[in-house]
DNA sequence: ATGAGTGCAAAGTGTTTGCAACTAT
DNA sequence: ATAGTTGCAAACACTTTGCACTCAT
């Protein structure tokens, strides 16, 4: 789901068109902005791309979050600030771990929290999302330049 | 860490004496808060209780801010809104599920991911750090409900 | 006495909302 | 035509900051 924007356009158009909804001009730029870009955008950094910044918050907002509820994109919690978004993964989900000291945020296979998403369930009937949120630490680099 | 005021007092005026800084009774206010209250505190909630809610925010964040920083607090950040606060556990960290719908918080040792953290650290040298941002998902009365 | 700490009020982020005007269907 | 959407501006929640005054040491 990454890199072919007109099909993107496409698939968001029918699923808005399935619930007696629109696509417009803002939510053709905000999906030309999350395709060509890799890895995870605040709002704020939609907003800049977007038509050349001239959408206003508001309604980047309102269309992240729409995309969010057809899922098309997914939205990260990251322990400081903004939210991030990304398109949904086309192949099983990834988890997010974000450096506490330079901000980075490093990509890994969700199914490393398989075990322990599994124990939860089954001795506390709590089912996680561990894609959901951040989890936090230090990079390797910042974790070297401490010591 | 949890109840005996006293004792706690007593020592953070010792961390703080060896720093060249000093107790007051703002600080015992919130210690005294944080020392009643089991579980997660927002500021907000920090506020309310500390002398009586006549505190000013500013306060407060700066007190939960120095705890912070000579290790008798610790933060937790939740995917949405406020940052909880908690006295530093005694034996071992404990991790923190929030559930996205009722908003609830489950604490569970932090052994679980000890796995997790250590395949992190050997194959990517990143040192996780995992009570400090909330794991999300549902719980299990929300999960059910939800069915 | 003196500098750490406070209270107040203002400013700063990141995000949401009300509403009249606009536009995809 | 008509409902879904937008743009604007104001409001919001949470947190930080500047500064004169106060109080612990």
């Amino acid at each position: 789901m990454t890199g072919a924007l007109p099909e993107l356009v496409t698939e968001v158009t029918a699923r808005l068109h399935a619930r007696g909804e629109r696509m417009t001009s803002p939510r053709r730029a905000v999906l030309a902005v999350l395709a060509s870009t890799p890895g995870h955008l605040s709002a704020d950094a939609v907003q800049a791309r977007a038509d050349d910044g001239r959408l206003p918050p508001s309604t980047i907002y309102r269309v992240l979050d729409l995309l969010c509820d057809i899922g098309i994109v997914q939205h990260v919690h990251l322990g400081h600030g903004a939210t991030a978004y990304h398109l949904s993964d086309a192949g099983g989900a990834h988890l997010h771990l974000e450096c506490r000291s330079c901000g980075a945020v490093l990509d890994l296979p969700a199914t490393l929290m398989d075990e322990v998403v599994a124990r939860v369930a089954a001795e506390h009937g709590f089912v996680l999302d561990p894609a959901h949120t951040a989890l936090s630490g230090a990079c390797a680099r910042c974790a070297s330049s401490t010591t």
